[in-house]
DNA sequence: CCAAGAATTGAAAGCGGTATCAAATAGAAG
DNA sequence: CTTCTATTTGATACCGCTTTCAATTCTTGG
């Protein structure tokens, strides 16, 4: 059933047609209200190609899959992807492999206008993706912050202020000697919880030790290896600062491995995007955690997006989400303190 | 820059330049290479939308981002993709909210061409979704086995095979009271995982005790609550199937809440899609699985996808992969066995 | 009842490629 | 050196929609 087909069987001009179901002032209520039966009734829908070739725009937008994100991605994608979906607005995702590679992923869709913006995840400083991107003069929000001259859109948490803070209560509980198990080297998010981490520190007098701070992807491994050696050491540290909630699970097993209870022994604040599948308040103890929801940040970039792509200038959306600190059991006083 | 301007600045016709760059027979060698540099160098790539539309190919795959399976979606998805970027095809992603919504997803799909063909996952038997595809039109392929009458391609693990070894591995190690966390139930899987844990049963002659299976979504929290009250009971059970990762962190807390040693006390085999980021191996105890990379599937089916649409009969497409067992410390012979 | 303006409708020209068919060139055979 | 057949190349008609601009119908005031 094309255009032209259900155009006659309503008896209509495909003009006609066009403009009522795409709501064009001048086409009457009353003949709108009769295409839009009569296009349900027959299952006529525009050829998407065509419409794009027409219009120009590619109704989609696009994103990356990157590997090192991707426990985060499916539940950003679904936040994105409810809000973009209303409009009917598409997600192309495309896996990516090294750096360079998504750079040419970005140029490709670019050139080829796939699609109409693009969702760039984890910037780095001065993010070389993002200043392609800008370059390109295609449309791009960032969800994290990509440091670059170009004006453009982001959306971000407030990494160093939530570290700053768990930091801040560790410390207020006594503890000195507080380890962290940050993102990946590099990010600009890791390095915001870093700063918050470590500035918490120095607020205090306390010596930054590098041997407490690790790098590395969110699994459940570097969690475990990395308290499980700190552990070990004496003195040891009493708290941990986890970077997700793998890498807590990992701290969770390492403390009890070294027969120390969490919560009494060893505290622990953990940061939680609030995955459905593993829940903070469901662990034994509960965990505190610093608390920020990343299908809610996928859902409210898919609102910026829209704005973005309905001609508001990217340099005024910006927005720095504040995140909640939530007490539970694994925070306790310092062991003798 | 479009066809005609790249097609002037290397001094052909706009069909030439089209037939070099899509390797047509009758461009000579010498031309093609040519014009394939100049693609480069110039920056030259045909719209996306206007190829489409000639063609009449979309260029790309749909698949449904379903809540039930996000955890195994990214990384399913990143094995899909890489096949298919490979071959210029994109990927779109649509969130699902409920059976009813993504039924209209496919008929969208379908009938405005946004996509050439779609992956459909953990389906139910007798698929209601896989009817509506087939009588669409659209090919399709399953990920999971959907059990309809249509010919259609799929791949499905043998998740039957998989739980009855499981199983008769924990009867041979002298358990007879069996407890299964099982995934949402009514899926395809789900019941062949059912059917494979009570045929094992049945074989030694064990009855099978409805209170002894529960089923769910994949989280931590369901394996815990499941473990921690079967745990209670007297006698209690001295083995668990944990039907994902999540749920046998879940039994693994439950295990250690009630002052048990897993692997000693209680055994556990879990179902292993093999995350990166969460290791049976990296476990304390280490867990033995039942293991089937979920990417690894991601990736055939785009190998799959992409004969499906070379014309390859779905009649034909139709793997069954066999599911290893592999064994860690998390089983051991039944307590006074 | 007619003219003028407002509200609807339609014809036709793109959008940027691909594919069909005809034309031009090259190579082989006589 | 022709003539005939392979090879390459090009002109042009779509693909199915949107959108401009012109034509038509409907109101409404004089």
């Amino acid at each position: 059933m094309h255009l032209k087909d259900f155009a006659k069987r309503v008896g209509l001009s495909p003009t006609t047609v066009s403009r009522g179901l795409n709501d064009y002032p001048e086409v009457s209520p009353a003949t709108r209200q009769r295409l839009r039966e009569a296009a349900a009734a027959l299952g006529y829908r525009p050829n998407a190609s065509a419409r794009r070739l027409a219009t120009g725009r590619a109704g989609a937008i696009g994103i990356a899959l990157d590997l090192q994100a991707e426990v985060h991605m499916s539940e950003f994608m679904y936040g994105l992807g409810k809000q973009l979906a209303d409009n009917n607005i598409d997600i192309l995702v495309t896996p990516t492999e090294t750096a360079l590679h998504e750079l040419d992923i970005y140029r490709r869709l670019a050139s080829s206008k796939n699609v109409d913006a693009i969702v760039l995840h984890s910037p780095f400083p001065n993010d070389a993706r993002a200043r392609l991107l800008a370059e390109l003069g295609i449309p791009f929000i960032v969800h994290g912050r990509a440091d670059i001259a170009a004006p453009h859109a982001w959306l971000d948490i407030d990494n160093e202020g939530a570290f700053r803070r768990a930091s801040d209560h560790l410390l207020d509980l006594g503890h000195k000697r507080i380890a962290m198990i940050n993102g990946p080297e590099g990010r600009t998010f890791a390095e915001h919880r870093n700063r918050g981490y470590r500035e918490a520190l120095q607020a205090r007098g306390i010596a930054f030790d590098p041997g407490y701070t690790v790098h590395g992807r969110f699994t459940d491994e570097i969690g475990y290896v990395f308290a499980r050696s700190l552990l070990e050491q004496s003195p040891r540290p009493t708290a941990f600062l986890a970077g997700s909630m793998m890498s807590a699970l990992g701290v969770s097993r390492a403390v009890r491995a070294a027969g120390l209870v969490l919560g009494r022994d060893v505290s622990m604040i953990a940061h939680d995007d609030v995955f459905p599948f593993l829940n903070a308040d469901q662990m034994q103890p509960q965990l505190t955690t610093t608390r920020s929801s990343i299908r809610a940040a996928g859902n409210r970039i898919g609102e910026l997006l829209l704005q973005c792509l309905r001609g508001r200038p990217v340099s005024e959306i910006h927005e720095l989400w504040p995140i909640e600190l939530v007490l539970r059991e694994s925070t306790g006083p310092a062991p003798g303190a």
